[in-house]
DNA sequence: GTTTTTATAGAACAAATGTTCGTTCAAGAT
DNA sequence: ATCTTGAACGAACATTTGTTCTATAAAAAC
């Protein structure tokens, strides 16, 4: 992208301050008055040249028409999501329930951008508590953020509660003949086999955060 | 929040639709032309009813000037980082330079909630390329949030530079007599330990986000 | 049935706002 | 020195756009 003079650059911070501001952009007498500018000619020169140089569309003949093509906020809101509890080795996985669901009840929430979630329905998070999962690359206190769902497609990462060892594991799935193969994210760990029945899917991990400093 | 007839919901819907759309609020004869109404005075009557029901707030001798109040603004901010790069065991680890910093302007930006990075100065991202740091507990494809600085307290995360290996590498550092010890996320590895002046601290580690499904 | 309220229509008006144009000035380029 | 170019200025102009007014009709209240 293309560099700015400075007072191109004050423009622009300006149509965004007063945008973010104000719900719509500012008039070429609005940006004149912001800015310290003495006429509108000379907005509407420096809009043209922020347009070429790609910053903002400019709508011809529309008053206020300057979009701004760098625009944060109409593309990402945030979402809640609630932390309905921990995960841990030899613990059972929390799974929603109508309560946890509610946001607002919810003890905890976390606040992620909306593209991490992809806006998928019934997403939840969980703490990992202790390290036995570093074989998925995860953590002590990292968060997980969980889909609740009772099927997931092969090679995607699971919560999963394996009934006979009353374990909970985070793996990657693959259905095989007659067996489930259940493989940790890290490739250079061994994938543990099991029968269809011992492996109970309580959600899809679609993201991973972790916190540090 | 008060009921709304059919018509003032298709309009409310309308406004959203061209905002979300255009980066700026429709005209009144825009809602006429989009809601299929014959007079502008009908829309102006209406919006005067969203007005006092709470839904907009209107600029009155204010060309587009609607201002939709039931978007989520003020709940946690977000804030936008830039990715400037990518950080592999063979490369050199990008550094933010002021035209990086430049949000508009860099080519890829990470929309993240705030509390993330807690509001700190100087914070941009790098994506991970390859699995040569899967002893951090960060894998290939991941993202590392960071901060431009110089030093780190002991036991943080940070990345590094080895200037003899010519490798980047993500460590927990500590300060010891006469070496600095460098330990692995997963603390079932070993340390490496080495002398000062071969380590380049190029950022701490904020944070990790892996995107899985 | 009459009155009042709500909703719609169309037109005209006035203010807000984008656009254009002639001019000036400074910094380089020739 | 002369010419070009980028940048700024201020005013006039044309369009866009909010506002207002009167009229009409249907629904609700009386």
């Amino acid at each position: 992208m293309k560099a700015l003079s400075p007072k191109q650059q004050h423009i622009i911070d300006f149509i965004r301050r007063f945008w973010t501001d104000r719900g719509y952009p500012p008039t070429i007498r609005d940006i004149v008055h912001g800015c310290g500018i003495s006429s509108t000619s000379v907005v509407d020169y420096n809009l043209d040249i922020l347009e070429k140089k790609g910053y903002i569309r400019r709508h011809p003949e529309v008053s206020r028409g300057i979009e701004l093509l760098t625009r944060p906020l109409t593309l990402g809101h945030q979402v809640q999501v609630p932390v309905i509890g921990q995960i841990a080795a030899g613990e059972p996985i929390p799974v929603p329930t109508p309560d946890t669901w509610d946001v607002a009840a919810s003890s905890e929430t976390l606040q992620v951008s909306g593209d991490l979630t992809r806006d998928r329905e019934g997403v939840y998070a969980l703490k990992v508590k202790g390290s036995s999962m570093v074989d998925a690359l995860v953590n002590d206190g990292d968060i997980v953020l969980m889909q609740y769902v009772n099927v997931v497609e092969n090679g995607e990462m699971a919560a999963i509660w394996l009934r006979a060892e009353k374990e909970a594991t985070l793996k990657k799935v693959y259905r095989e003949p007659g067996r489930i193969r259940l493989q940790p994210a890290n490739s250079q760990m061994k994938p543990i086999y099991t029968e269809r029945d011992n492996v109970e899917i309580q959600g899809r991990v679609i993201a991973v955060i972790r916190q540090l400093a």
